[in-house]
DNA sequence: TAATTCGCCCCGCACG
DNA sequence: CGTGCGGGGCGAA
């Protein structure tokens, strides 16, 4: 008999030139290996074309004569933008680059004839075997089968109660609990550091140039290994004996053994080894004489990437950059950051080890220590929190499709194109053509309030001006979301060929919507909605056992990734299923919905003080009218209403986005004021930090009165400390981010650039993303780059007017102002 | 390869 | 020199 067999989870797939053939990789938890598993179906690259076998041989005689040609075939497919099955040709070809990627591809003799010829043969052929990676599979004869998962009796319940009544929906909601339920494996892993001796302390050497040699390499594994590589330096002296650290003679001999433990491991994690820790020691084992086979990285120039041989590389910087990782899964808690030392300060409260002079002059145990700090903290990343990261990962793999090296690396856009293609192929569905579908659907109907945006998106209400006591907050449960799935919105369903569905009219719209059939993306985000909303929110809370509660978690974070950017993508033309119409369509209907809730909340007496976009700002209501708005909105509008926070008072500034509140539980929200943005000096952020303290301990009118008489001394001291300027620099400094090229700034000099284009002239190098630190001051360009200014530069009058914007927007709220509090201070 | 619009604030620049 | 508009950055949703 043969034995069990055990459970491997699918982690990537790549194409294999040698082999000519996809190659899963699997992870088998047991022996914590990584296992390569070549296809075994036969399946080869190819695309569609609308043209007939007659046509092509008429039209493209070429394209059999093409050397990567193999065979065509007709094939029937389901075409949602016609409401039509069509037959259409497979052109199949021997390798991936000759159905696109090469000079003379297939795909180019076809031009806009070709359809379903722009997706990675790797992903082709998870959708056409039906993969999915992060699930469990078995081996058996060479062929992989999926483990049967079992789905809580509780969950099954509650599908029945929402999709019960049909039975296909039913089943396919079945088959999504099965990719939350799934166990979810631990991985063994190994993160990396390395670190370059360099003569320039202010220039990082270039990957691929490699120039200086490697000093120091570091591990840090799930396995227990903490290990420093360094290089013996006569300049450093003897080395000290040191736990955990190997020292090498020369740099061959460290690489030799840091690739050696690089190729142990499964899954080797880096913080920007894409960019640097891995091509640069690639690169430098081929300057010091390696052969290929002795080297286990290999360098994607195309994708900037790296790859380890034989197992799998995640760069975390790649993945912690990524806008709706940093908003959404973590609540923008390291929002500043795109360095390990923020990221990591802000996720588990540790930072690097600080280092006063650079690395190059370190000596061994300074060196050791630092070096091995960065590779802990990567480590740590993957690692807080029961490995909450991994587990993210291995969720959001399961719904959109994609593995471990591409999850890491794309943003969200490309996961929910995956997810929607892998979707189409499950179902027959012919990919639309981008071309053809700009064609149908490019068109918008709504002009947006700001220039140069597509299309009209929310509704702000205008606040008024003052405190205002006993405020709660209601809003829609994700509210856009809700609108796709409610009002069946997709690429195929608004603006549908049929003539009886245009009066199905989407308000303040021409669009109609389709009636005849559920649209691909209403379906699928309709379900991840209601996952996150109906169960896994409510499972997270109420489960018992602390294990499966953490699970319950990790995956209603993970649908909210997904959630939330659902509607975004259908605005970004870069989507390539893009479709203005479905946004503007989304946001009319939000419009819609929080204006009828606004007008019944009026009806019912119910003061509305301020909203947006899904939130409705009600003042003191009635217990019973606001059951009463709750009630009326789920029966006419059908949508979920629910009260989401409450607050002892609010202040408004009179300005939108822009309000300061006690909540009911004793903390202060504040929201848009300039005090908390993050290229507002600190010594305003202060003051207005203090501020919100003062606010945090007056729960009443009496307190808050008090509390304003605090505020203005405490107002008054901050602008005499400015006046006398007894302020530290730093805490002066505006830290703001390049978000172009310093040369692209051609209409405008904002002041950043000008600080940044000093340092330039200083040798200092600036790139996009950096956050350019600078001083306002008297006199020259009005800015000072700080590393150039000195305190008596300062500007007082500048920031004493930036202290009065920052106070005004709350002052104004209590009925004062920034004049009341300092007027006859120019008298001092 | 890249999710959206709305709104606030400061600044730079052109125009009168 | 004042005014209005757009560029730029950041936040709310």
């Amino acid at each position: 008999m043969a034995a069990a067999a055990r459970p491997l989870y699918l982690l990537e797939v790549e194409y294999d030139g040698k082999l000519g053939r996809a190659v899963l990789k699997l992870y088998d938890a047991e022996s914590q290996k990584l296992v390569e598993v070549p296809d075994a179906s036969g399946h080869k690259p190819y695309f569609l074309t609308d043209l007939s076998p007659e046509e092509l041989l008429r039209e493209h005689p070429e394209l059999f004569k093409h050397g990567g040609f193999d065979h065509i075939e007709v094939v029937e497919k389901y075409d949602p933008l016609r409401d039509e099955n069509v037959l259409m040709t497979k052109v199949v070809a021997r390798d991936p680059l000759s159905v696109g990627g090469s000079r003379g591809a297939m795909r180019e003799v076809l031009k806009d004839h070709a359809w379903e010829a722009r997706i990675r043969y790797h992903h082709c052929y998870i959708y056409d075997l039906g993969l999915v990676p992060g699930m469990p599979y078995v081996e058996s004869n060479g062929a992989l089968k999926a483990v049967e998962v079992e789905v809580p009796e509780n969950v099954v319940q509650e599908l029945e109660k929402l999709y019960g009544s049909d039975e296909e929906l039913f089943r396919r909601a079945l088959e999504w609990a099965k990719l939350f339920q799934a166990p979810v494996p631990r991985i063994k892993r190994v993160a990396v550091d390395i670190e370059v001796y360099s003569p320039e302390p202010n220039r990082v050497p270039r990957p691929l140039e490699a120039p200086y040699p490697v000093v120091a390499v570091s591990f840090w594994a799930s396995d227990g290994l903490r290990r420093v590589l360094l290089l013996r330096r006569p300049e450093l002296g003897e080395p000290p004996k040191l736990d955990d650290v190997e020292y090498f003679a020369s740099e061959r001999e460290l690489l030799r053994r840091a690739f050696e433990i690089i190729s142990q491991y499964p899954l080797v994690l880096t913080f920007n080894g894409d960019a640097f820790d891995l091509p640069y020691l690639r690169v430098r084992a081929q300057k010091l004489g390696f052969a290929e086979e002795e080297i286990p990285i290999e360098w994607r120039p195309g994708a900037d990437k790296a790859q380890v041989k034989g197992g799998l590389h995640v760069d975390l910087y790649r993945f912690f950059i990524n806008r709706s990782m940093k908003v959404y899964a973590f609540g923008n808690k390291y929002r500043e950051g795109r360095s390990l030392d923020e990221i990591s300060g802000a996720l588990l409260g540790v930072g690097k080890v600080k280092l006063d002079k650079h690395v190059s002059e370190a000596g061994y145990e300074e060196l050791a220590r630092y070096s091995l700090r960065d590779a802990e903290l990567t480590f740590m990343l993957t690692q807080f929190n029961d490995e909450l990261v991994m587990k993210l990962i291995v969720l959001m793999m399961r719904i959109s499709k994609l593995g471990i090296e591409d999850l890491t690396r794309h943003n969200i856009s490309t996961w929910i194109r995956n997810l929607l293609y892998f979707e189409h192929r499950r179902r027959g569905y012919l990919i639309p053509n981008e071309s053809d579908l700009k064609r149908l659907k490019g068109q918008t109907d709504t002009k947006a309030v700001i220039k140069g945006k597509k299309y009209l998106g929310a509704v702000v209400i205008d606040p008024p001006t003052g405190i205002f006591f006993n405020i709660t907050v209601v809003d829609f449960a994700s509210l856009y979301p809700s609108v796709v799935k409610k009002w069946n919105l997709s690429y195929e369903t608004v603006r549908c060929v049929h003539e009886e569905c245009r009066s199905a009219v989407i308000p303040g719209l021409s669009h109609w919507v389709c009636r005849k059939r559920r649209g691909i993306m209403s379906e699928v985000v309709g379900f991840l909605r209601d996952f996150r909303v109906y169960i896994y929110k409510k499972l997270a809370k109420s489960e018992k056992d602390p294990v499966r509660r953490g699970h319950y978690d990790v995956v209603q974070s993970a649908l909210k990734v997904f959630i939330n950017a659902s509607y975004g993508v259908f605005g970004a033309e870069t989507f390539p299923l893009y479709c203005p119409p479905v946004a503007e369509a989304t946001t009319a209907l939000g419009r819609y919905l929080l204006v009828q809730t606004l007008l019944r909340a009026l009806e019912l007496g119910l003061p509305v003080l301020y909203g947006d976009t899904d939130s409705l700002f009600l003042w003191n209501p009635s217990p019973q009218k606001l059951e009463e708005l709750v009630s009326w909105v789920s029966r006419e509008l059908q949508v979920d209403l629910d009260v989401d926070k409450s607050y002892r008072w609010v202040a408004f500034s009179g300005r939108k986005k822009n309000y300061v509140g006690l909540l009911s539980d004793g903390t202060v929200d504040a929201k848009g004021i300039v005090g908390k943005k993050r290229n507002t000096p600190e010594f305003i952020k202060s003051y207005v930090m203090q501020i919100m303290d003062l606010l945090g301990k007056a729960g009443d009118i009496e307190q808050l009165d008090n509390a304003i008489s605090e505020l203005k001394r405490l107002t008054h001291e901050y602008y005499s400390k400015l006046r006398r300027k007894e302020v530290l620099l730093n805490d002066l400094v505006f830290k703001v981010a390049l978000t172009k090229p310093l040369a692209s700034y051609v209409k405008n000099t904002p002041q950043h650039v000008k600080a940044a284009r000093q340092l330039q002239r200083h040798g200092v190098r600036v790139e996009v993303g950096d956050i350019i630190s600078f001083v306002k001051v008297r006199g020259g360009e009005g800015v000072k780059a700080v590393q150039l200014a000195r305190i008596d530069e300062v500007d007082s009058e500048k920031y004493i007017e930036h202290l009065r914007t920052a106070t005004e927007q709350i002052l104004e709220a209590l009925g004062t102002s920034f004049e009341e509090v300092v007027g006859g201070a120019q008298l001092m």
